[in-house]
DNA sequence: GCCGTTTTCGGCCCGACTGTTTTCAGTCG
């Protein structure tokens, strides 16, 4: 058992242990060691052997630590088996409903003995949730919105799930000696922000035969795979345990780039590809480019050997500046390979995440394609958390982390005291803060040397606050302690189920605010669990773009708040946008690159960044900002 | 459950918000 697995059961027995009413502080303490374990530098099941050593991981004790003894050397763990035999396993799903809590569930399990999504769907169609004590119409709707919602997410997989489990599955595909190419395609390459199922493609002269043969069965020797779907020609298709299931092709390898380009999708952009390649005579599939049946006599039906357009050549992108942020990072000679097929068509490569039939084909064609802004452009990240809130770390720490990523400069953003939960700041211990990170700002912008090694760099830290957005739109902070702070993000942590009409007057008031720098959450959109709320988007854009707000990408996996296309429009309309990483631990600023995909599908380049700025120029933009929005209140 | 300790128990996780109330339980972050 890796750590990830069990951590998973530590927190599915919490989750029973809630439906169950145990004690809130030993869930608590699940959940805890569920961290623990799975931010663990190693495997669980060697640290075992010595039970000792368990004990030194913060958050274990005897009783954790008995239980992962037991999970490791059996496979089992007892108190989790015993709570589902007493409850049922899809009641796990059921609480990934919002507004379904473990109360209603226990409640419901009680009186209807209903435990699944459909039995509680039908319960509130027949208006029996109602008969429920505290519960009404208003509230049998909701959870029948909310199931709808929770319904268009399942099956598909956080792009952070799909990424790791591609990359451990294409690390097995690289030990095979045959494989001379590996690449993973689809929506995962795309850098959508899930992904439903995961494209493999690999080449080799050799990879037939025998030795295809042989290589599928070293693959399925995958220790994630529990099904197989189907073993044929040229495709593999199996299921990991988690429910995601891998598709592995063949190709030849003259076909890698055609098969990669085919493979990658979008659906509409290949569609597109298509049409242009028949305008011009020739055909386009995964196998390659070539002249049409019909094409004229004299010509060949071998594939097209094309070289790059004349009109192109000065213009055409270097594919090694192309790939993708660093989400995926291509090989060159794979990205060389689409190049060809893209050129021979007279378009420039576009770069993954642009591939939506969404124009970038015309771009491509007249040599607009933006220069989408890269890992490279980042140069600080304007949203931390230290242990101030809930973050991790002190400030030093996240720091150092900063100064070894080779930043400028960053924000220390904690929570607000609205975010009780989590210890959030009222104004006397945010003036604490502000005295710590103005200490910590004057001795790391005096230059430090990266952890890493490298040379002295100097690291400016500004301070700042995540302030919640109240439902009245005021921001929970007094305005003489957030006019001393150099960055202001607003958020709502609060009743994303109002109305949207109420939060768009929500967040409208609050980046009326003078005070305001940020907004997050601007979508209205928590990837994880919700759909998105129809929030009216060009108003908060207006808004945003009168008063110098500007929005926040949050590169948490389970964030991405900000969809593409409203990306695309804040381009569109002059107002920047910040990607940042809501870092509550060092480790976090490494989930820079689910940010910039979403950036980078919404087509914006360095200038449309703010944290591409220098940090002088950042400092000067952050207190202009500060003095329109307060000239024009 | 874990942690810390003036060591074996007491503290840890609480405010905003809604829907159902007629004073508050449940959910969320």
């Amino acid at each position: 058992m890796e750590n990830r697995d069990l951590a998973r059961l530590l927190r599915e027995t919490a989750d029973l242990m809630e439906i169950a009413d145990e004690d809130s502080f030993r869930i608590r303490s699940y959940r805890r060691a569920a961290d623990a374990v799975e931010t663990c530098s190693q495997p669980i099941r060697i640290l075992a052997a010595e039970p000792k050593r368990l004990l030194e991981i913060p958050g274990v004790g005897k009783g954790i630590a008995a239980h992962l003894t037991e999970m490791v050397s059996t496979g089992r763990f007892s108190e989790h088996e015993k709570l589902l035999s007493q409850y049922r396993p899809t009641m796990l799903q059921l609480l990934q409903i919002q507004g379904l809590g473990p109360k209603t569930i226990a409640l419901i399990w009680a009186r209807h003995k209903a435990s699944t999504v459909e039995e509680v769907e039908a319960l509130a169609r027949e208006g029996k949730l109602r008969e429920l004590p505290r519960m009404g119409e208003k509230a049998e709707q909701k959870i029948l919105k909310a199931i709808t919602a929770w319904r268009a997410m399942s099956g598909r997989f956080l792009l952070e799930e799909a990424r790791q489990a591609a990359g451990q599955a294409l690390a097995r595909l690289r030990e095979i000696a045959e494989v001379e190419q590996a690449a993973a395609a689809g929506s995962l390459r795309r850098g959508k922000e899930t992904v439903g199922d995961l494209d493999l493609l690999v080449a080799g002269r050799r990879l037939q035969g025998a030795a295809l043969t042989a290589a599928i069965d070293h693959f399925l020797g995958f220790p994630g795979i529990v099904e197989i779907y189907g073993r044929g020609e040229s495709k593999l298709s199996v299921r990991l345990h988690a429910g995601l299931q891998i598709d592995v092709r063949w190709l030849p390898p003259e076909s890698f780039g055609a098969g990669l380009l085919y493979f990658t999708g979008s659906k509409a952009h290949n569609i597109a590809l298509r049409g242009r390649a028949l305008k011009a005579g020739l055909s386009l599939n995964e196998y390659g480019l070539s002249p049409l049946e019909t094409a004229p006599p004299g010509k060949s039906k071998a594939p097209v050997a094309a070289p790059t357009p004349r009109t192109l050549s000065t213009k055409a992108r270097r594919p090694e500046d192309a790939p993708s942020g660093g989400l995926l990072p291509a090989g060159a000679a794979e990205v060389a390979a689409e190049a060809r097929i893209y050129h021979a068509l007279g378009l420039e490569w576009i770069a993954p995440e642009l591939r939506e039939d969404a124009g970038e084909i015309e771009a491509a064609a007249t040599g607009h394609l933006p220069r989408l802004v890269s890992e490279a452009d980042i140069r600080g990240d304007l949203h931390m958390h230290t242990t101030a809130s809930d973050g991790r770390c002190s400030i030093e720490a996240m720091a150092d982390a900063a100064l070894a990523r080779g930043y400028e400069y960053i924000a220390i953003t904690d929570h607000s005291a609205s975010l009780a939960m989590v210890q959030g700041l009222d104004e006397r211990r945010m003036l604490q803060q502000l005295k710590r990170i103005h200490a910590a700002d004057a001795s790391y912008r005096q230059g430090r040397k990266p952890a890493g090694g490298g040379r002295e760099r100097p690291l400016r830290i500004l301070a700042g606050i995540e302030v919640d957005i109240l439902a009245d739109g005021r921001l929970d902070l007094a305005d003489d302690v957030l006019a001393q702070l150099d960055l202001v993000i607003g958020s709502i942590h609060s009743r994303f189920d109002q109305a949207p009409e109420a939060v768009t007057e929500r967040l409208l008031r609050a980046i009326e605010h003078p005070a305001l720098h940020l907004l997050g959450h601007p979508s209205g959109r928590i990837l994880l669990r919700r759909e998105p709320i129809a929030l009216d988007f060009e108003t908060i854009l207006s808004a945003c773009a009168q008063h110098g707000v500007t929005l926040e990408i949050n590169a948490a996996p389970d964030r991405l708040d900000l969809h593409d296309r409203h990306a695309r429009r804040c381009r569109e309309a002059g107002v920047k946008i910040a990607i940042n990483t809501d870092a509550h631990h060092p480790r976090h600023l490494e989930l820079l690159p689910y940010g910039l995909a979403m950036a980078r599908r919404g087509w914006l380049e360095a200038k449309d960044v703010l944290n591409t700025l220098p940090a002088e120029e950042l400092l000067t933009t952050l207190q202009h900002q500060r003095r329109a929005a307060g000239a024009h209140s």
